[in-house]
DNA sequence: AAAAATATGTAACAGTTGTTACACTTAAGA
DNA sequence: TCTTAAGTGTAACAACTGTTACATATTTTT
């Protein structure tokens, strides 16, 4: 277990090295410096350190602790039981982990997680971090904010999901990058796609020719042109209908 | 604004009549009625009546308030600038509504919400809920894990709708569904699904005869034995090849 | 026990998407 | 500028899924 001293010469240690900015990170930077004395006092937590290839939580594994990652990196994968691995992600410093699934009833890894390279995680127990909610207001409002905006993103990316034509992926994408355009250019319909083709033809889910042959055959219709990235709504109301 | 004694004696009354157990709303139940007294006192909040068909929330309007459900019923639709509508949920009392976005960055109703019948519910700042987070730890952990769940089912959700083909989003199923069931039966490689084929091609997002076929189809290569909804595994590695 | 409602098994055909391959265009680097 | 890499447009065919329709089986209700 750690001391007081300790975390607080990690942090600047830390700071020093990488030149880290702990306001990236989106719920440590909550703990203002000055008031890390009063909030790690008494506080059981644990600092771990580790290298490439090491195991930090084996997917299904309880989770007990909040995770942060410090500095460094991990990679998450799903594997089967036979060994074929389904999903990975790399997730970089400064960002906690699994913060989603913490204080859910049947609270495991959904993932393996892996250290890509030298790695320092702090691990606060779960009643530790309940401690910390109360006493700290603002770290408290952050962690909420920080797994809101996940869920925000799980929300979205399933609605696109649960759309089950291409078309209609298409059609409900170029509405919104239409509104969230318009938001700054009113009365504009002519705006750049804030993905490319590859990019977009992962975020559905399916394969780069039989997006780009989608989008040519809305632009057949009639409901946009398109020059390569550069779209024109020029008819909304066919956009919409393409969404059913 | 609704004080103390009202709200006591709201509960009290909904309780007589239609013999409520609030202990069934997840994260209400977590307020010990001798606690409501301590908790309620200076909190500002807001009690609603909606009768059927009335305007609760309007989808892209700003989250203030945390909404809970006390009785009655209400809809959530998704709708389009036009008209169209994608989703329809029916959620039913007593549930918090939107909680997962309350805390969100740009926090606004993803859907609109309607009563659907006779509807009561009670409105708290997001301020006031901070501070109740921060006088009671058990309501704030009951918080923390409805959310959690929910992150939980999108995920899982989720990654079911990644897997393109039905084979595959059987196969995962099936995997599962062997895991838990092993975890109460070691050895048991017989098991009985725990939803039905219409409910299951739902959370598919398939169709129903799409989804028969496909477990037809599995049996026949001989990794499973299929009676009904009764499943025997007899070939487990061809199954966890059938992910990929 | 009979009737009705619900769930499941199956089939033919149409429609959509994945696969693979290649030409072309644009952007980035030497 | 030339070269190279990355992104885009398009096509033919195979594979998969949706649609629709109906038969059979099981469960629930009367």
């Amino acid at each position: 277990m750690l001391h007081l001293r300790d975390i607080i010469t990690f942090y600047t240690i830390n700071s020093m090295i990488h030149n880290l900015d702990l306001s990236e990170c989106p719920i440590c930077s909550a703990i203002a410096p000055e008031n890390l004395k009063a909030l790690f006092q008494n506080m059981e937590y644990h600092l771990g350190t580790y290298t490439k290839g090491d195991t930090i939580a084996r997917q299904n594994s309880k989770i007990k602790h909040l995770y942060i990652l410090i500095t460094g990196a991990v990679k998450t994968e799903m594997i089967t039981e036979n060994g074929g691995l389904l999903t990975i992600e790399v997730i970089k410093a400064p960002r906690p982990l699994a913060s989603a699934f913490l204080f859910a009833q049947n609270n495991t890894f959904p993932v393996d997680v892996t250290a890509t390279e030298e790695s320092k995680i702090i691990k606060i127990p779960k009643e530790e971090v309940i401690k910390l909610f109360q006493k700290d207001a603002n770290f408290l409002q952050r962690y909420l904010t920080y797994n809101s905006d996940i869920t925000k993103f799980l929300s979205s990316k399933l609605e696109i999901l649960t759309i089950k034509t291409i078309k209609g992926k298409l059609a409900h994408y170029l509405l919104e990058q239409l509104s969230t355009h318009q938001s700054t250019h009113p009365r504009s319909l002519t705006f750049t796609m804030d993905k490319n083709q590859t990019e977009l033809s992962k975020y559905f889910g399916v394969t780069r020719p039989a997006l780009a042959r989608t989008l040519a055959a809305i632009q057949q219709e009639g409901a946009i042109k398109a020059q390569r990235n550069k779209i024109t709504i020029l008819n909304r109301t066919l956009l919409q209908n393409m969404l059913a």
